[in-house]
DNA sequence: CTAGCTGCAAAAGATTTGCATGTCC
DNA sequence: GGACATGCAAATCTTTTGCAGCTAG
């Protein structure tokens, strides 16, 4: 496991202490997984890929506990235009590049935006925490079918 | 009816005959109010709202025609992280504030980001169609109660 | 007239919930 | 030990689909 996710797994046992939550097996692998996968799975696709590893884990237990982790902000869900919702681990600063045909959805970083000021009009409406830049296109293997 | 209401309904109008595309009594009354609405409703809030009008309107109805309005980019399908999709006239160049509490959508326009131009590391992913900014807050109403 | 719509009802897909059992702290 | 979490099954909520009748062009 690289170091960031080694960082993400002690960050994320400390978190679940401080909120209260059990840190069950069930839970850790969710995480585990997730922190290492980057092509922000839906539910089922996390609970398919996991009921190897652990056969008896359950998929109403994955919704519950991203239910869960989203809840203590521990995890992001992902908005997407399919019918399933997707979760990545919640990282500020990133923004996603989600290609029309084949659906993926690849995170990109972008500086100069995270820097720059909403306009004066927003400022009216209230408080803003967070923005994000959704960007709609074709990636480059779609491009070339 | 405001005049931008009455232009997007005749390039409605149209863009239904370009495409093909009936005009009936339920998608003329579908577009009119969603052109008019201003909180991206749902499609249920869409047909409880119009079957006073239109008592035979049915849900399945509103939904096969909003798919049809959104295959043809006349409608956007407006992500959100609640488990009922959202929709509004398409119209490029505006993005979206959203309160975390009463799940209000907000339309607002940034010329500044609509002018900026993506990061280079984009590039190499494919061809960007549009991007759009999503903003997560606390609307002023929310935040003083 | 007739291809394309609509309404009805039923199905499908995604997510949530009640409950009994199991387990982390 | 006791509160919390899990697994199972069933329920719920949202959206889609098959089909027969209706209607815009």
């Amino acid at each position: 496991m690289e170091d960031t996710h080694k960082q993400q797994l002690t960050a994320f046992e400390d978190a679940c202490r401080k909120a209260g939550l059990r840190l069950t097996p069930q839970r850790i692998e969710i995480f585990r997984y997730l922190a290492e996968a980057s092509d922000h799975p839906s539910a089922e696709t996390l609970h398919l890929r996991l009921v190897d590893k652990m056969p008896t884990l359950s998929l109403d237990t994955v919704y519950r506990t991203l239910g869960t982790f989203v809840e203590h902000g521990l995890v992001s869900k992902v908005q997407t235009v399919e019918s399933q919702a997707r979760f990545e681990v919640a990282q500020l600063l990133h923004h996603h590049l989600i290609c029309q045909k084949c659906k993926e959805i690849i995170d990109f970083q972008w500086q100069f935006f995270d820097d720059a000021a909403l306009p004066e009009t927003v400022r009216a409406w209230g408080r803003v925490e967070r923005k994000n830049v959704v960007a709609y296109g074709t990636c480059i293997d779609c491009l070339s079918k």
